[in-house]
DNA sequence: AATCAATTCAACCGCAGGGCC
DNA sequence: AGGCCCTGCGGTTGAATTGAT
């Protein structure tokens, strides 16, 4: 076998960590495939990238998930899934992986009892969700996310009303409801649900699933634009991007049993 | 102290999607 | 249109660590 050829697998060193940094840093992110022969690394361009993403690039946060960020955890994996790659996008400093990790330990098989028990704690309205994976979803063309991307405050709802409380249980507080409510999406995805509601399977919005959706609206997104820091909302900043509203349905998400109220 | 089981998490693998020719 | 290449993602594996006996 030829050794130039060997590619090294396994457990980082500290020399191959300092190689691959001290690489990035002078030829920047991307380009995986000439990493390994410019930082002289006999590992593959993948190993690279996911030892950088995961472990090597700045301002990762390590230890356990804080409170505030198991819950957001909780309430964005009921509305997406295991879509790992947006739920870490929207937990600062964690990666897919990380989330994804804890996940699997604390939520899934091997404890069902103490699953059962956090999220019930947690999430004492909802009961069963099904989750399906999130499809294409478009806007309303009144949305104002199609008018400017950016959400100015001129283009948001009232939201000096949603701080008051005075209209928390309005959907006109919350433009994602308003788009749901107006919704024109392509025409495959209309027939589909459709054929839901001729089934009787579904007829509306439930009130659990609209809490939530308003919940990370009011709490999450809505604070952003509220402190007027527009660079916040850019996109890919910190999740709610273009690819988290292109590929987010909320309609599957809507799409609850009876139960769940 | 030694052994075994359980748990954690870094890393690998295969696939999908997008861009380019 | 179709093939190739690259990147990114999610599922899975297995080494390392921790806890129990």
């Amino acid at each position: 076998m030829d050794r130039q050829l060997a590619l090294r697998k396994g457990t980082w060193t500290k020399e191959e960590d300092h190689l691959l940094r001290q690489c990035i840093e002078k030829y920047g992110e991307g380009k995986w495939r000439q990493i390994p022969l410019r930082a002289g690394l006999r590992r593959c361009r993948k190993s690279c990238r996911l030892r950088w993403l995961n472990y090597l690039r700045p301002n990762i946060k390590r230890g356990e998930l804080t409170q505030d960020e198991v819950d957001l955890l909780l309430r964005l994996h009921k509305l997406l899934g295991n879509r790992w790659s947006l739920i870490a996008g929207r937990l600062p400093g964690r990666t897919a992986n990380d989330i994804k990790n804890y996940w699997n330990t604390h939520f899934t098989g091997k404890t069902p009892a103490s699953k059962q028990e956090v999220m019930e704690a947690r999430s004492p309205v909802s009961k069963k969700v099904e989750v399906i994976k999130p499809r294409p979803w478009t806007f309303p063309k009144s949305s104002p996310w199609l008018l400017g991307r950016r959400l100015s405050t001129s283009t948001s709802p009232d939201l000096s009303a949603i701080n008051a409380g005075t209209t928390s249980n309005s959907r006109e507080t919350c433009p994602i409801l308003l788009s749901i409510q107006g919704d024109t999406r392509v025409e495959q995805e209309s027939d589909s649900l459709d054929k839901e509601l001729e089934k009787g399977k579904t007829g509306c919005i439930s009130e659990c699933a609209e809490d939530l959706i308003r919940s990370l609206w009011v709490e999450d997104l809505q604070p952003m634009i509220e402190v007027g820091n527009e660079t916040s909302l850019e996109e890919g900043s910190i999740g709610w991007n273009d690819d988290f509203f292109s590929d987010f349905n909320f309609w599957d998400t809507l799409l609850v049993e009876e139960e769940l109220v």
